[in-house]
DNA sequence: CCGCTCATGTAACTGGTTACATGATTTA
DNA sequence: TAAATCATGTAACCAGTTACATGAGCGG
């Protein structure tokens, strides 16, 4: 039974997708600039698993030189584009039927282990963090633009919509501390 | 350099400290019944993890015997205490800066490589998903409701901003499919 | 007595991380 | 020409997963 590929696999997939032609350094850049921490998108992960995918047949190679030097392009075959939306769906796997993981809401949870003080500073910080994402967000948009297709957009306005349900969040947290 | 504890740990280490003395059975059954699926809570993870924990003296551990059986119940130590609430922050760590990664969005992002037939369908597949989460957040609720402190409050409040949130971003990405 | 849940573990694997190595190309 | 960045990779490690094993206790 050949195991279903993971969530990396399928992004990078599609970022080749979506970038068109890629190396695999140009995915990496991708992911780093991304607003998204999910993948630290080491080049230990990056390359061989881009491999992986070639090996799959889901992505081929195709080694230009630009000057003396050699740079493997990868693209999205036929396969590959087949199993980028399997993996989009419908029907999502058992996967996508999750909240949202959030390392700031996990750390909310356990805010009364804080004395009354640091969990004002908590809130304190933590609008700052939702600040830095926006700042992050927006930096991205102004970068990208409608560089991926209609994606970008799709991805800015996300994360503008998370930004403001954290803000939301954030609010009633407050608020629930007060009480 | 000491490493600094996974997101893992400090999450088991929080756990633990809000359900009073605990098994690693009672964590493993709590992070399974949470909506989150951010891990999977396999006994090969939490098991070892809280020998480490226990090793590294944030939790302590004492073999009661109900009946003829030997169970480990774990507590907190101060020093586990202070490494929770270390990880709580202020200041919270970079990984706190991201936005939310959410299954549903990473597949969303390559919408485009699907038929308008098939996006159409991945919408109305996606509102079902976020119905189950719903469903999901509202039984924990049911079932935990102030049972882990003032933090079951939290949690649901936070999981419904979720599902609104998530529903609102929904409508938006119909409404930029259409165009 | 059967099957289910409780409860604790271990062994093998693996995807992804950190850190390092190497050399080409560009920019100050 | 020195420093920074582009670009590709590898080796060692590790946290967490899957799958299995074991046995107690309990409800039907």
């Amino acid at each position: 039974m050949k195991r279903e590929p993971s969530e990396l696999e399928c992004f990078v997939l599609g970022v080749v997708w979506q970038l068109g032609p890629a190396s695999p350094y140009a995915v990496r850049k991708h992911l780093q600039d991304s607003p998204s921490t999910q993948w630290s998108a080491s080049a230990g992960a990056i390359y061989p698993l881009m491999r992986r995918l070639e090996g799959r047949g889901l992505l081929k190679a195709r080694t230009e030189r630009a000057g003396k030097r050699a740079r493997r392009e990868y693209q999205v075959t036929a396969r590959g584009l087949a199993a980028l939306r399997k993996w989009v769906g419908p029907p999502m796997g058992a996967v996508a039927v999750t909240v949202a993981h959030d390392p700031l809401r996990s750390r909310a949870r356990f805010l009364e282990a804080l004395t009354p003080g640091q969990r004002r500073k908590w809130i304190a910080a933590a609008r700052k963090v939702i600040d830095e994402v926006e700042a992050m967000v927006e930096a991205w948009e102004e970068r990208y633009g409608d560089g991926v297709g209609g994606a970008a957009n799709t991805m800015t306005m996300s994360g503008r919509i998370d930004v403001k349900s954290r803000r939301e969040w954030l609010g009633k947290v407050e608020g629930m501390m007060a009480r």
